[in-house]
DNA sequence: TTGTACGCGTTATCAA
DNA sequence: TTGATAACGCGTACAA
């Protein structure tokens, strides 16, 4: 089967007109007698005549259209950060394209490469694996909009919005010291993130600042960046194998599925929450207030990251050539501070929102 | 900004060559000289030459992609069923592209509209808000090749793939009065959808199996299928506040978010399950195995959909015209028990799953 | 071995 | 008021 669209030359032999007779009148123009006009409007009404966008394209130059590169949204925080962004072009009248990655850096490439052509702008989220950005950095010299969220890429100046990935790990960080936790874990996604990256800071930061020494062994990358939940059991099973002095009492965990993933190993192997570990994670994950032991969270902003980083590119949309600065937005995430992490007044209580500055 | 691609005609005139020499020299054709070849090659490789997929789509009417047109993926079962789709594309050397309808019959409209020129064929899981799909029975009727998932449209004759919704909502529903509840309520999605007429379908037929009289006033519709959780809020009220005889004592939840709005509602009034109230609901939400009480479940197998669906949709690409026949492929999605609708033995124990037959 | 011309579907320009 | 023609980028049949 193949579509076969109704094309303007065939109604133009259907009614015995010229190509361009056909197409003026499908454009209202006065330079038309109104008996053709409305033969040809009616006949193309009949057979549900549609402008072919591809041959629009091809002669314009432009797609209405913005293509959005995600990595999974099998992620609670990825989906809503889409929803942010596209109420915003959808009320500029831009169709959104959306493409998954699954953490590959080939079909990274490949989707971006695929959109290139097809889109007028694009919203990027490297996906773990990339390590080499050549042809996002060729596209981009070569004029095409791009804007990174979430996860950014330091190689390639333009705008970004991101999570402040850093004070929300120290916080929570500082938030298990302040339970009394002396050896705090930290278990990451992929070692590549920014994001991972920026968290690992904060949380080393707090320890520093806790007059902590950290021992190397509490901190875990995921191989491939914890899409499986036995990455993040391998991780648990050497953390909680430690010798008893030396095993951690705290765990933040760094990425989404890695906390829930985190917590997931904790319940099957009754590992008492706050008692034995006290965890609080990155996540996004909708009923963790409903969990036993609820769970505590830093929850990022994603809809309005969607949002900001959607204004950014519809500016570079906007613009006439390369601005010559570029900002990185950055908003404050959420610390939500439930069960699963207090160990000073363990009793059920409401749960204490550090809530955001701006 | 806006992107300008490098073009053969480009490279033509750099190199003061004819454009079909560029155009052959890139295509390894024969009937040209090693040197020639080698230095196009090496120019367009310099200038990170790409072939613009646009004008080989008007040339060839063939995109090497296809569309899913989905309603939200903030629906972990919408994600899931994506899942599976995207392998098997992948594995062909299709591009895979996805876009959001939000419910909303405009945007659906919209999305398919721009989707039909530039993919093989369309992955459509219909809006809960879409009565008219005169425009995709148009599409149909030009040769798209559509396949339906999930949500059909009786309206249009193709391959579908869906869970059999009607013995879901039988068993589940059955379960509920085996376990002693004799006022089972229904909450759905909205009403026009195949899947909540479906599973409204197999839970009436329960209930007339068990000799139990319908309440009207057991039943509930959302206006906007249950995208807010107000939605669920209002129709829990009229529930809860229905005098003490006629107050339902156990509840069939037709859709995943009704599923957890439901479940928050009850965990925020501090209605227990299931003494007060025995709950099971369509869910493919993660981590319902850990919220407590543990939440009862029919889950979908999300992905073998998606898998199959595509598996469908595939063979009416290679399909050389309209097959004479159309296949529905059902899947029995999985009843797993837990405490919240365990009233019989409401201790701790093992989650009870009915399996899948084939 | 290379260059020219055509067609894919459109719109804009120019000529009739 | 209408129709033929060029252009967008590409591949290919044909001519040189």
């Amino acid at each position: 089967m193949k579509f076969e669209p109704v094309t303007i030359k065939q109604m133009a032999r259907d009614l015995n007109l010229g190509i361009s007779t056909v197409s003026r009148a499908l454009h209202d123009s006065h330079e038309i007698s109104e008996e053709t006009k409305k033969r040809v409007v009616a006949y193309a009404k009949k057979l549900n005549y549609i402008p072919n966008p591809i041959a629009l394209s091809l002669r314009e130059k432009r797609n209405k259209s913005i293509g959005i590169v995600i990595s999974q949204f099998n992620n609670p925080f990825c989906s809503q950060v889409v929803h942010g962004m596209e109420s915003s072009f959808y009320s500029q009248g831009y169709q959104v394209s959306i493409v998954q990655t699954d953490e590959s850096a080939e079909k990274e490439m490949k989707a971006i490469q695929y959109l290139s052509f097809r889109v007028d702008g694009l919203l990027v989220s490297i996906s773990s694996e990339t390590k080499n950005i050549d042809h996002l950095k060729d596209l981009y010299e070569k004029g095409m909009p791009i804007v990174f969220y979430d996860r950014i890429c330091a190689d390639l100046q333009t705008h970004m919005t991101i999570s402040d990935n850093y004070r929300g790990a120290y916080e929570a960080t500082r938030h298990l010291l302040d339970q009394g936790c002396r050896r705090v874990a930290f278990v990451g996604g992929a070692v590549t993130q920014s994001i991972v990256q920026e968290r690992k800071a904060g949380y080393l930061q707090a320890l520093e600042d806790g007059g902590i020494n950290v021992d190397p062994k509490w901190i875990h990358y995921l191989p491939k960046g914890g899409v499986h939940y036995v990455e993040t059991e391998v991780a648990m099973d050497r953390l909680m194998r430690l010798p008893k002095n030396k095993r951690p009492d705290g765990l933040l965990t760094a990425w989404d599925k890695v906390t829930a993933d985190a917590y997931r190993y904790l319940r099957r192997h009754d590992i008492s929450m706050p008692g034995e570990l006290a965890l609080i994670g990155f996540s996004n994950f909708p009923l963790t207030d409903f969990v036993s032991p609820s769970l505590s969270v830093v929850q990022q902003q994603s809809e309005k990251l969607g949002e900001v980083a959607a204004g950014q590119l519809l500016s570079l949309l906007q613009s006439k050539r390369k601005p010559a600065k570029f900002h990185t937005e950055v908003l404050m995430p959420e610390i939500i501070i439930r069960e699963s992490s207090s160990k000073l007044s363990s009793g059920e209580k409401e749960p204490l929102k550090v809530k955001n500055k701006d």
